[in-house]
RNA sequence: GGGAGCAUAGCUCAGCUGGGAGAGCAUCUGCCUUACAAGCAGAGGGUCACAGGUUCGAGCCCUGUUGUUCCCACCA
């Protein structure tokens, strides 16, 4: 058995065996078992447009981590699976594909187009799915979801409806936020600002009467065409007489009033501001609240509409250049400066985005962010880490109206219909056969729902809602919501809101944030830069253990981490370290009785590991609890390498090599250490813990259903973990002796040792023989000798005869170093023992322990100048 | 304009409720010690950004400063 593995770990030889072999015992699969605790999570949906990058790379490790262990603690562990139809993306995506073929939406029209979004959908969407079962993720397939299929739609129909009836859903005429490439609305949410070089022209607007000029300055030249007014602060002097005259706008001549109005400030640029209330908000504002006409001079792909003939068909930008050069010719521009100001663009296809006014469908934000912000601020949801309940907060308490009308086909259509006759809008789960004012024919609005709508209800859309599921019961409200902080407005904030109005529960108790995953020199990863770093092909070169491993051991909750090729190449070498501590113990146990469990007779060493695991087991615990995943992680790689491997085999081998009982005693503790903490790592490196499990002598079917390992009293041997460490200690200082003087481990030497502790030490002479090159060991209350090397540690002084080797003066000058070593730390020690206040304020154990240090260094003192004085 | 994060070894980052600073990588030295050279044993390397404060005691708590990153707002 041993013979067949290899020295090095080979992820593909096991990954995809051993997912088949997951999928086949349905280890995955919740089945609502109501005599268990759930304990449930819910994916984040990826676009079904998606490939897996880093980030859900990282997001899906999170959740397999937390999902794995709560399974094994014996939580009827539901995580459930799905995509998300993104409308825009989508939509965006197909209408390209067909571009190339020379087809348009139109061309196919709406049914001929959605059915080939499915088709698309059925093409592309299982992609990423597959992608995630590259990770190792064990997620629930039986139950995988999509945004846009039955049940989710059904849900989507229910809450608009409900929300319609209650007056929160409602249809307006508003400026809102347009995409001129997506030719859609975008919500608020959806615009991303950036900074942009640009200019700022200086024009003057002549007064009708012919009594000059008023001056003001504007970045975007071409929304001219819309103006219609200008406005001034009332509280400014300049201008106060000015209110209520009468404007020619230049080029097109039409007569404008001045307004007053606060919003205008009066120390920037002139005081004077040209109002668009089609193509800006706060000018929508001021129109508003001067009547003032509202006129829209862009087609909706941001062309000047056929109202101005000069520019008619012109993109915006070509007319702002039109405009500029006119207004030269008409003597109203006066100067051009350099700007740079914060443009709004579209988050998908980052176009800049041109505000304007629309009849959208919204949802009317106060009544709802009220319990939102309550579902909060009283616990019910926890923010890990706690500092973004603060973005939450602002963000929910300065919410504005929703724009949920999309005017894309992929989606969930909106339920309105609208009389032809009359005029009535019917809001419907089921189409009305004729208007039920007049009797007229109705037709259902064209537009979908922002996608985002949809996935807003996802936590319980998903089991089952709006029907009473057994899911539903069992499973909500979820557990932990796993998500970047990208998301939080997008995503986490309405369902939270939609959770409370609806089900009248939070969603989940405990969001927990992540970071994002940046490229070696920080930077975000990006298609534009190319800088991404392609998730399957590091699992193809290191495998998805360790891919795991490195996001798992880099994440600290809501920071950014950086991923580099190193990194994963260190955490395959831990993989590689935890495959040859199987094959070490595969080769010992190879054709011999071994179960894995604790014999009844322990030596010293065993009790120690013994020991030592029960406390990893505690604080593993306890780190996942607190969603310290990095800091979980990082103590399995310590105990498995530094000491399992380092410490713990290395004296396993002494009794091995005896055969007989006591080999048999080491056989089985080291299965029963490697099983356990195969345990304590499964959830984050499943694939190479359950091969190696597996592979050892076992009770079960799969280390993924084992129980996971618990703190246990009869474990715990502070005594030997005392005894051991001072041996330890020992080899340790006569190692790094050596070292020093340079002698080769092949020169073995006999070790004295003088020391109080004289059981411990003979006891771990056999330890020192084969870890610290000793020929011999001989322990004794003291030793008289000449020509030896000393070392003093805090519990021994050890004297290794090597007299050809030791330059005497530079053996006293290196004791006397040491000497004043020990002697400043006593120093310390003395210095706060003797501080009046630190004994008397300081708790007792830590004054306790400064006096058990002082003892300690001070019987170290008198060991050294005895040394000293026997070199002469 | 408002808010948040970060600043610790050459690099990347840990550091729990305050009790003399840690890891990985890199560097240097010595080892094929039959599980592992993707390894083993050792070593060097830090005014914990700066300045105050609280405390017997501060990397950690408070205030301010500087640098840096991000989020929100959007003054045309």
């Amino acid at each position: 058995m041993a013979k067949e593995l290899a020295t090095k770990y080979d992820p593909k030889n096991v990954e995809d065996r051993i997912y088949d072999f997951w999928i086949k015992g349905k280890y995955f699969h919740a089945k609502v078992e109501t005599d268990k605790k759930p304990y449930t999570i819910v994916i984040p949906p990826p676009n079904i447009t998606g490939q897996l990058h880093m980030g859900h790379a990282l997001d899906n490790t999170l959740q397999d981590i937390l999902i794995r262990w709560r399974r094994m603690q014996g939580y009827d562990a539901l995580w459930l699976p799905g995509t998300d139809h993104a409308s825009i993306a989508t939509e965006a995506k197909i209408v390209e594909a067909m571009k190339a073929e020379g087809i348009t939406k139109e061309d196919l029209g709406r049914e001929g187009f959605l059915k080939r979004a499915w088709a698309w959908k059925e093409q592309y969407g299982g992609r990423i799915i597959e992608q995630l079962k590259k990770m190792g993720s064990s997620c629930d397939w039986d139950r995988e979801r999509f945004t846009l299929d039955e049940g989710c739609s059904k849900a989507v129909l229910e809450v608009f409806c409900r929300l319609y009836e209650k007056g929160l859903i409602y249809r307006g005429e508003r400026i809102i936020n347009w995409c001129p490439h997506c030719l859609t609305s975008i919500s608020d949410a959806e615009v991303e600002y950036e900074d942009q070089a640009g200019h700022f022209w200086h024009l003057r607007y002549p007064f009708k009467d012919g009594s000059g000029y008023l001056m003001l300055a504007t970045t975007r030249p071409e929304t001219l065409l819309g103006d219609t007014a200008v406005a001034v602060n009332p509280n400014d002097e300049r201008y106060k007489d000015l209110v209520g005259k009468t404007l020619i706008l230049p080029i097109v001549h039409r007569e404008i009033p001045v307004v007053a109005d606060e919003y205008v400030e009066m120390d920037f640029g002139t005081g004077v501001v040209k109002i668009t209330p089609a193509h800006d908000p706060n000018d929508f504002e001021v129109g508003l609240r001067h009547n003032l006409p509202v006129i829209n001079c862009m087609t909706d792909d941001a062309k000047i509409t056929d109202d101005y003939p000069a520019y008619a068909g012109m993109d915006r930008y070509e007319a702002r250049k039109a405009i500029v050069k006119d207004l030269e010719a008409e003597g109203a521009l006066v100067k051009i400066e350099d700007y740079s100001h914060n443009v709004g663009t579209c988050y998908r296809c980052h176009t800049s985005v041109e505000p304007r006014v629309s009849k959208q469908w919204f949802v009317k934000m106060a009544p709802l962010a009220e319990p939102a912000i309550d579902c909060v601020k009283s616990g019910k949801t926890k923010f890990v880490p706690e500092r973004f309940e603060k973005t939450y907060f602002h963000w929910m308490e300065n919410i504005k109206d929703w724009c949920i009308s999309r005017q894309l086909w992929w989606g969930h259509r909106i339920p309105a219909y609208y009389c032809a006759d009359c005029g009535e809008i019917t809001v419907a789960k089921t189409a009305p056969d004729c208007c039920p004012k007049c009797g007229g024919k109705v037709e259902q609005d064209p537009d979908t729902l922002d996608t985002w709508f949809s996935s807003a209800l996802w936590p319980f859309s998903t089991l089952g809602w709006p029907d009473e599921t057994p899911e539903l019961k069992h499973y909500f409200p979820t557990n932990t919501l796993v998500t970047g902080y990208d998301i939080i407005f997008f995503w986490v904030a309405r369902m939270i809101f939609s959770s409370c109005e609806q089900m009248n529960s939070q969603p989940f108790n405990t969001v927990f944030i992540h970071g994002i995953v940046r490229d070696a020199q920080g930077r975000k990863m990006s298609k534009s830069l190319g800088n991404g770093i392609d998730p399957l092909e590091i699992i193809d070169i290191y495998g998805a253990d360790a891919l795991r491993f490195t996001l798992a051991t880099g994440n600290s909750p809501g920071n950014d981490m950086r991923f580099s090729d190193e990194k994963v190449s260190a955490s395959r070498n831990f993989a590689n370290k935890i495959w040859n501590a199987a094959r070490f113990i595969l080769m010992n146990i190879d054709g011999k009785e071994v179960k894995c469990e604790l014999p009844s007779e322990l030596a010293l060493e065993d009790k120690w590991i013994i020991s030592l695991f029960n406390t990893l087991a505690k604080e593993v615990t306890e780190n996942l609890e607190k969603f310290e995943l990095g800091v979980a992680v990082a103590k399995l790689y310590d105990f498995i390498w530094d000491v399992f491997c380092d410490w713990y085999i290395e004296i396993a081998k002494i009794r091995l090599q005896k055969d007989g009982a006591e080999a048999q005693t080491a056989r089985q503790v080291l299965v029963w250490v490697m099983s356990n903490t195969l345990k304590l790592l499964h959830p984050f490196m499943p694939f190479i813990t359950e091969e190696i499990w597996q592979t050892l002598p076992h009770d079960g079917e799969s280390i993924m259903i084992s129980a996971w390992p618990e703190f246990c009293e009869a474990n715990s041997y502070a005594a030997e973990e005392a005894a051991m460490e001072k041996i330890m200690t020992a080899v340790r200082a006569i190692r790094n002796r050596r070292a020093e003087m340079n002698v080769p481990p092949s020169k073995k030497a006999k070790v004295y040792i003088a020391t109080a502790y004289t059981s411990t030490f003979e006891f771990g002479g056999v330890f020192m023989q084969k870890l610290a090159s000793a020929s011999e060991v001989e322990v004794g209350d003291s030793f008289e000798l000449d020509g030896a090397v000393c070392i003093v540690t805090e519990d021994a002084k050890i004297y290794i005869p090597m007299g050809e080797l030791v330059d005497f003066e530079a053996e006293k000058a290196r004791l006397q170093k040491e000497l004043a070593a020990v002697q400043k730390d006593l120093d310390f020690v003395n210095n706060k023992l003797s501080n009046e206040n630190f004994v008397a304020k300081a708790p007792a154990n830590v004054v306790a322990a400064q006096r058990e240090q002082k003892a300690k260094y001070e019987e170290k003192i008198a060991m050294l100048n005895e040394s000293i004085a026997k070199l002469g």
